[in-house]
DNA sequence: CTACAATTTAGAGTGAACTCTAAGTCAAGC
DNA sequence: GCTTGACTTAGAGTTCACTCTAAATTGTAG
């Protein structure tokens, strides 16, 4: 079990960011009899999952929604297939943003090129070369 | 020449956001002897441009060095390198970018493949199969 | 000339995601 | 028991990038 700090450390996030999540429903921890918060290592999986739809720039209400479906399953009521299309719907999401990446990237590889093209000598000795 | 509206439909952006990208000394239109704001080819293209760097989370501030630099540069003053290397910076933020969105592509196809490992039948009835 | 659409400005408002503050409570070492 | 550092809360503040408003001006078609 982890306190906020040590999570805050093995995440790389801030214990502020940590109770954010919490308090927009990402996050449920334990807590012990004096009210300070516990992580076990589901969590602490979690978090990490969680940390990685935030750098892929999922909403946190999309990851939230997620959540609570999760939160809501039952036999009586399952919600998997809810679950399973929010995935897909990021999923899609990602290969757009991909695509975006990667033809920007070769463009600015051509614009680098071009500068190293006109400034040959002086950019080797910028480079250290 | 064209004006605001023309370029907005052009790139898919609002005149909004236009003008501001204008405040923020990212673009130069030239204007009307009534003031209204005309557009190159030039222009247009340097706008797309811009709108890639921002699609891609290039920061606002950013761009602006780099066409404060391009403004500033001269014989006397050459400022190639230093706009070399606000472009490498962009071009190492594009590939971390790429690597975090692959890793996490990933992960969430395998998530996906559970979940439908988990209910093959529910999910192809689902997806129309 | 008139009407109506497009454009202009300064500045206010919005939404998302943190990020921090202050005042108080709790835990651990001496 | 005392001190020091970690933890708690509610709520305020910040940053970024738009996004919109309102009132005035300009362009255009009839």
């Amino acid at each position: 079990m982890y306190t906020i700090s040590e999570i805050s450390r093995l995440t790389k996030s801030t214990a502020h960011t940590i109770r954010y999540y919490e308090k927009e429903g990402l996050l449920f921890p334990t807590r012990t009899a004096s009210g300070i918060r516990r992580y076990d290592d589901n969590q602490l999986a979690w978090l990490r999952f969680v940390l990685r739809l935030r750098a892929t720039h999922m909403p946190i209400d999309q990851i939230r929604k997620y959540v609570e479906l999760f939160h809501a399953s039952s036999d009586a009521n399952d919600t998997s297939f809810e679950r399973l299309s929010i995935l897909e719907e990021h999923h899609k999401n990602l290969r757009v943003q991909i695509k975006e990446l990667l033809q920007t990237e070769q463009l600015i590889t051509n614009k680098i090129e071009a500068y190293k093209e006109l400034y040959p000598r002086e950019v080797e000795r910028m480079m250290g070369k």
